[in-house]
DNA sequence: CGTAGCCTTGATGGTGATCAAGCCAAGTGG
DNA sequence: CCACTTGGCTTGATCACCATCAAGGCTACG
């Protein structure tokens, strides 16, 4: 049974997930082997729910929240499901039945504008839970920004499975204030003045985020394109682009390609995150 | 024992809670009856949570989440502490021990930059939450707007008390959800471009969450500074004063005083704040 | 009545949004 | 294998908007 699944989720893996894999894939073959191992240990059993507890000492590194008993529990009620590039997971206002929680592959909410603009509310990875819901229907829309694979978790079910295991609603909880905090370091983002502080925290932000997962350190994955970023550091798209080749030509970030960053001047980088970006006062030669 | 404690809080609400009691007195006798008994009965009884649930249908209203016996059991637990306007009630990177539940009384979480600036997060009313730690220790800072009232739950026993109990675990669930929301909708402010658009989406948020609550209606109560909306929404102070004046001239607010706005062109205003706000495409006359 | 905090108003300049081309890379079909 | 297309990214020029600096007013409270 299980040794079946985890076949079938490889396959998967490697027909699909090209950009997971190039994810991890940062030129070294060790790594790669790691990645299959890790994934369909992860996809193969169930449900995967990861956070920065809030109360216990993890030193900034995420824990696995689950189980192995939690995850069968909840993978008898889940589906497993995949999204292409693009495609929409599910959209504003529909009736919210499912909850996801993704395994595999990066995806946004977002809410839009009627001019057709977009806010981007947050970046999905794996162990990260979607479809937050009010009254019954969704507050955002949820898209796939790389191939996506998820577990599709009835909310139904997954009600019935809480009111029973205190143990479980207290996982989603951890969870939940992690989200929050999530949140708030975007906040953070959006409330800094000077294009340059923006673009920098947002590359702190992914950078802490795949640390925390201990994933790729030197080097930074950049999954999203330009234009996403824009939306979610609320600038222009030209703003994120100017301000990437700003940071490149004064040697505090290079670029491998659009995807792959690397922080070059530590000190300067954390001189913008930590705020002093501000427009007059970045005299940048 | 318990009515003692009720009538402790009533003194202490005559005594310290001007500004709350203004919030809801707005000039009818009536009015003010009803406060007292709405607040002897929350604060009475020990903690009160309240959200709109992401399931059930509501319309829009807040719904208090704890049976009876859940109030009295957090409240074995719970101390009432009180603090003044200005007045810390904890700070960034401290030891995380409590969490708060606030019964009257305004709170705003914020995180300073060096340079002195701040960030405000969220603010926080009567059946709010507060206190989001990570690793144990508190991710913002948290100040009294006006002077508050709030229950003070040790962690600790508050950890014995989820895991013995699902329902309470899964109230909480729902809040948190409640409160994800709420910091999405502050990311949907910070994220409109022009000044109009931002002020009006913040009224806009008050409004709701007075209206969510069945408080006075008609007029929107702003219970905090200039200054403290201009670090809400990224604004400077100054920008904040000038977008209300000029909302005001144009009759689509109108100020009774500093605190105390009535909106007078509905649909001025809802363009506004679906975006249409946009500089150049905004020709007041 | 005086002082302090908070708010309003004015003048100015920098910054980033916007409009408008070009560029690069990857995919497609002949 | 090479035109052709498409979508994403980069670069340039212009100007509106808002942050900033700097006074002046209002209110509240001693």
């Amino acid at each position: 049974l299980i040794p079946i699944k985890v076949g079938a989720v490889c396959r998967v893996h490697f027909g699909e997930l090209r950009e997971v894999e190039a994810l991890r894939n940062c030129g070294k073959a060790m790594k790669r082997k790691s990645t299959i191992d890790d994934f369909s240990r992860r996809s193969g059993r169930g449900p995967s729910i990861s956070a920065v507890p809030f109360n216990e000492l993890s030193h900034g590194k995420t824990v696995h929240l689950l189980s192995e008993r939690e995850r069968a529990q909840l993978a008898v009620i889940a589906s497993l499901v995949r999204f292409k590039k693009g495609e929409q997971i599910y959209g504003e206002g529909n009736r919210a039945e499912y909850l996801y929680n993704i395994i595999g592959g990066v995806a946004k909410t977002f809410r839009s504008f009627p001019d057709g603009r977009k806010r981007i509310m947050a970046f999905l990875f794996s162990d990260d839970l979607v479809g937050l819901a009010e009254e019954g229907l969704y507050v955002n829309s949820a898209v796939a920004v790389a191939p996506v694979i998820a577990y599709r978790l009835p909310l139904a079910g997954l009600d019935h499975l809480l009111r029973n295991d205190p143990t479980l609603e207290y996982h989603l909880i951890v969870k939940l204030c992690h989200e929050l905090r999530e949140a708030q370091h975007h906040l953070f983002v959006l409330g800094r003045h000077g294009a340059l502080s923006k673009v920098a925290l947002f590359i702190h932000i992914l950078e802490r985020h795949q640390e925390s997962r201990q994933e790729n350190l030197g080097e930074i994955y950049v999954p999203m394109s330009r234009s996403d970023i824009a939306d979610y550091t609320g600038m222009s798209l030209e703003a994120v682009s100017r301000s990437f080749r700003t940071l490149a030509t004064h040697r505090i970030l290079a670029f491998r390609d659009r995807r792959h960053v690397r922080i070059l001047d530590r000190d300067r980088f954390d001189g913008l995150v930590s705020g002093e970006g501000r427009p007059h006062e970045t005299a940048l030669p």
